[in-house]
DNA sequence: TAGATTGTTAATCGATTAACAATC
DNA sequence: TAGATTGTTAATCGATTAACAATC
């Protein structure tokens, strides 16, 4: 059974990527892996292996490894992945279409149950499987239907002003693509994905070619 | 003047964020700052910004703080940002649009010079800046310009044919939006953007209401 | 001069790696 | 039984925080 709870954000960072290393063995119907075996394929240590899975319950057997299937099930369910969390998408531009598309192709735990846009009728909305909302409609839509993630496609002005107003509307998670730094709290859960600052950091390290391993 | 090499990438993880701070700082004419006031509003400690700085080199003065024009140019240089890395894209689809309007309206020191697709005829240009060439001119484009980044927006079984090439291409760093987890190593790097990857993590963080800080 | 705040060293904390007994 | 590999404890390494002398 899954212990979780103080379990270090680094740690968790790793589990997705876990998960998908997993379901591909799954795909190729490999039956068991050793942490060696994943540690090499991954880039880790199976030192480390270990220790994060451990953090989770003993999911090995001595002498032989891991069984992928059933470990690849521990994951997801560590990772709440057979739950489902509702959420709402608010810019609906490229990169809002983008998200829209990935999130109804992809089981990730969190599906998207509306849309909305400061001018829905300008957007292009043929093919992408949902009708789009004005931005007025959004409080009774999160009182009616009560999403816990919000997703923020818009720009940082506009975040800074709706990022109060979402936690009042009971929104717990933020899937931030603005540039607005938002912090992280108790009540308010925050992936920041400052894309200009991951592209600055790829520009680092090309000119000084300098090491260390990244993710997400 | 800046030094820098085996400076740690968590360090250099916070440059855009601390750069993007002080931008918006200058912006509102505010002239110094210290390290505790930066801590307060970033959500840090001002020992953190006063070693981050420092691995560089002192740019505050004492009993005085920093000056918020002088650091923000520091900080530019220290990232290369005025220098320029030519960059290609590849897969032009929602998600490749989005990275190239983006990118075209952002300084970050990387820009871009081509996008491909693999059907460009069927690719909705109108109002991109770009025109779209197709995957079979991508060698002969390298050759003849000779791009440092590629900025991958293609499914991960296209990625995972089309990394080594890029290598042999000169390729040197690799924005990766496809779910392939691409190793990073001294003559690639790589900033892996998985976005699945953020949202089981943000998933996770919502369900347990687990702390613990989180950057890009 | 007195107050503020840096640069920098030392202490602490957390994460990774190594080692090995347990056991399949 | 012998070999393999886990779970787990101990050692190391790196990053953050605290403290304080230097100095503007």
């Amino acid at each position: 059974m899954a212990e979780n709870k103080d379990v270090s954000i680094t740690v968790v960072r790793r589990l997705p990527r876990y998960y998908k290393f997993l379901s591909n063995l799954k795909k190729n119907g490999v039956q068991k892996i050793s942490s060696k075996e994943i540690a090499n394929r991954m880039g880790l240590t199976a030192s480390q292996i270990r220790q994060d899975l451990n953090c989770f319950g003993g999911f090995g057997q001595q002498g032989y490894g891991y069984n992928v299937e059933a470990l690849s099930n521990e994951i997801a369910s560590i990772l709440h992945l057979n739950q489902n969390i509702d959420a709402i998408l608010l810019g609906v531009g490229n990169l809002g279409k983008a998200l829209a598309n990935y999130m109804s192709a992809q089981s990730t735990g969190v599906s998207l149950i509306g849309l909305f846009d400061k001018n829905p009728e300008l957007v292009e909305s043929k093919g992408l499987g949902y009708n789009i909302m004005g931005l007025t409609e959004l409080d009774e839509f999160c009182k009616r239907h009560k999403p816990k993630i919000a997703i923020l496609c818009i720009p940082s002005d506009a975040a800074e002003k709706t990022v109060a107003k979402l936690s009042l509307l009971g929104i717990t998670g933020i899937w931030n693509f603005s540039s607005l730094d938002i912090q992280e709290s108790d009540e308010l859960k925050v992936e920041n994905m400052h894309l200009g600052n991951s592209l600055m950091t790829l520009g680092f390290k090309v000119h000084n070619n300098c090491s260390g391993s990244e993710e997400d």
